[in-house]
DNA sequence: AAATATACCTGACTGC
DNA sequence: TGCAGTCAGGTATATT
């Protein structure tokens, strides 16, 4: 599942071959994704260039000269570039054709993900509430004290919340509080200042060692699967509850919070 | 206001 | 072999 590290991943590997190229058309093929994709997607976008692609927490922002491509991955979405004649496969919901007979292919299985228009100017809806970037100067150790002031909420579900900071999943939040020696299930009001502190500092540390792995390990974002290399760091924590702690060797634990499963060593995390 | 539950969807896996 | 059932998971939204 695309977290955090794979879409700036795919900002990576897909700017290059967007920026200044002109949109043909767009082709829907299906529509019907978490919001259905606008039918007049086509006429929007069409003729114009793309400017730059950004990212602000799991959305990419495609920006084009009248207004912004905003696309989320979802759980299974990529984004590759092929050649426009490559005939798509199942799941390949969305060709933006460009002028230079290239398109930029959005596959996802689940279709959890979108694909909006927001005009020009204007800020969408799904970007107005979100907290800091994870690896901004924004989210630091008095911001997340701050934030976490009287909060009952277990620490996991809270460093998940988007309103507290943007794109840490499940993955990634268990082994940040692994790494932080926090047990998931602790209030997040009732975790000392220094833990919080050292909690930002890993978050922002496994967040960016991932980016870093998938500058370098990385996919194939022309021709081939667009894939980008998933969690390939070593996970301490998440998949492996009934195997022992890489630490210590306590046998792992997991239980849910806020609907989410959650593995942790019992020893370790406190 | 904050906490919790629900819905969306389908591939992968489990058990019969 | 095949079928039915379960689970995962990001995030908006509804409900308590």
């Amino acid at each position: 599942m695309p977290e955090l590290p794979e879409v700036e991943t795919t900002r990576r590997g897909i700017e290059p071959h967007l920026q200044g190229q002109r949109v043909e058309r767009v082709l829907v093929r299906n529509a019907s994704l978490r919001w259905p994709v606008p039918d007049d997607l086509d006429a929007r976008l069409s003729g114009q260039r793309i400017r730059q692609v950004e990212r602000r927490a799991k959305y990419l922002l495609i920006r084009a000269e009248s207004g912004t491509l905003l696309c989320h991955l979802g759980m299974s979405g990529s984004l590759r570039l092929v050649d426009a004649a490559t005939p798509a496969e199942k799941h390949e919901h969305i060709d933006l054709v460009l002028a230079n007979g290239q398109a930029l292919r959005y596959t996802d299985p689940r279709r959890f993900g979108c694909m909006l228009w927001v005009v020009e100017g204007e800020q969408h809806p799904l970007l107005a509430t979100l907290g800091p970037e994870p690896l901004s100067n924004d989210f630091s150790a008095p911001y997340l004290q701050a934030k976490a002031k009287g909060r009952k909420a277990a620490i996991k579900p809270f460093i998940m919340d988007n309103a507290v900071v943007v794109g840490v999943g499940n993955i990634y939040a268990s082994e940040a509080l692994f790494s932080a020696g926090i047990d998931p299930r602790k209030a997040a009001g009732q975790v000392s200042a220094a833990k919080l502190a050292l909690l930002v500092d890993e978050i922002k540390t496994v967040l960016a060692r991932a980016i870093e792995q998938g500058g370098t390990t990385l996919k194939d974002f022309v021709g081939g699967d667009g894939k980008p290399g998933y969690f390939q760091q070593e996970l301490m924590v998440y998949g492996r509850a009934g195997l022992p702690c890489h630490t210590c060797g306590h046998e792992l634990r997991e239980v849910k919070l806020g609907q989410r499963s959650s593995v942790f060593c019992g020893a370790c995390q406190r």
